[in-house]
DNA sequence: ATCTTTTTTGAGTGATCATTCAAGTATAGA
DNA sequence: TCTATACTTGAATGATCACTCAAAAAAGAT
């Protein structure tokens, strides 16, 4: 054995997901984040190997991340209350305001480069788009919709609201949150 | 007098527009756009100062092509109508499908870094809400629309879901004609 | 044909980019 | 205490970035 490293590797992810997230891809330079993570070039490519390789772990945490709120939410109220709540606190919570979703960001920077990135982000949305078909289905199961709806087609249109709403949050925080509440509105009205 | 440009400057404006609509902002390069426009670093110097003044040059000829087509639209069908074929026209277009909203993929690039181009797409984003904005009244105007609605809030969440449509259609362009179809749908239900 | 004015060319500028690596430093196990 | 093994440091790498400028080329005016 020997020497261990000074950091947490976690957060270092945590901080580069940060950083990542506000200034995109081509925006964050490697000063930046060896600014933000306390790191000197060797130890940074000791860690990650390169800031492609970092930036894929925190696209990953984000995902993940939002999953774990879906599920937090989901347990707390059931599907279709989490799907009426999850975007005003998308707009409300100070941690997500003011940035436009992290994945569709990528992939907007990326996908005209053919960076291999676009497709990473692309796959984790699909992911996304699944787990809210899935509670579509559950609420549908349980009543809260009607029968004809197709839960797939819910799904989609979900995140594609989502998506709009999370631009115009960055864009006007206060004009977002009334779009938030519109949102679960119309999803209260799919019963029948 | 003396020798007169070879180049047709609209011509060049509107290639390059293609080039930063695709690539972005920091993703495109002054090879690539010396590639595209044919045009050696002096000339591009002499005719548009900058890469970002150029930049600008190509947001305001898009922006400028977008109320264009809106205008076309509503002159052929009148205002309800016409926002109803719009989101279909953006996902159907080859000339558009495949890339989001070049107003909002610059300000989601750019917002994070302060960067004043940042702004400008804001700007044009803003005047485009206000032209919906415009067309709503009219429609309510027509009797199209209940006069319990806010025209304002409409535009506004017509506008979010626009983008939220192209970004899908960025990413699934079958998919996205299911929802511009919606779209158009719950236009037709704003009467009641 | 010559002059005057403008455009075009392309090598060259310094800055910044992501990345490498040899040398220095710290620590766990013997 | 010594040694083996990892981690940290920071100067250096070549590539690419947006941009400049002096010289060459072109064309209307006389």
């Amino acid at each position: 054995m020997a020497r261990a490293a000074l950091y947490d590797r976690d957060d270092l992810i945590k901080r580069a997901k940060s950083v990542f997230w506000k200034r995109g891809w081509a925006g964050t330079s490697l000063k930046d984040l060896e600014a933000a993570l306390d790191t000197r070039p060797g130890s940074f490519y000791a860690a990650f190997g390169s800031k492609e390789a970092l930036y894929k772990l925190t696209l990953s945490q984000y995902a993940q991340e939002g999953m774990d709120n879906i599920n937090a939410l989901c347990a707390a109220q059931g599907g279709l209350a989490a799907l009426q709540t999850y975007p005003r606190i998308l707009v409300e919570d100070p941690a997500m305001a003011g940035h436009a979703c992290m994945l569709a960001k990528t992939f907007l920077e990326l996908k005209g480069q053919d960076h291999p990135l676009a497709e990473v982000a692309n796959d984790l949305l699909f992911q996304m788009e699944q787990k809210f078909a899935a509670l579509f289905v559950a609420a549908q199961a349980a009543g809260d919709i009607a029968p004809h709806r197709d839960p797939k087609a819910l799904a989609r249109r979900y995140q594609s609201d989502l998506l709009g709403l999370r631009v115009l949050a960055a864009r006007a925080p206060d004009q977002a949150k009334a779009i938030a509440r519109d949102m679960a509105d119309e999803l209260g009205g799919l019963s029948a």
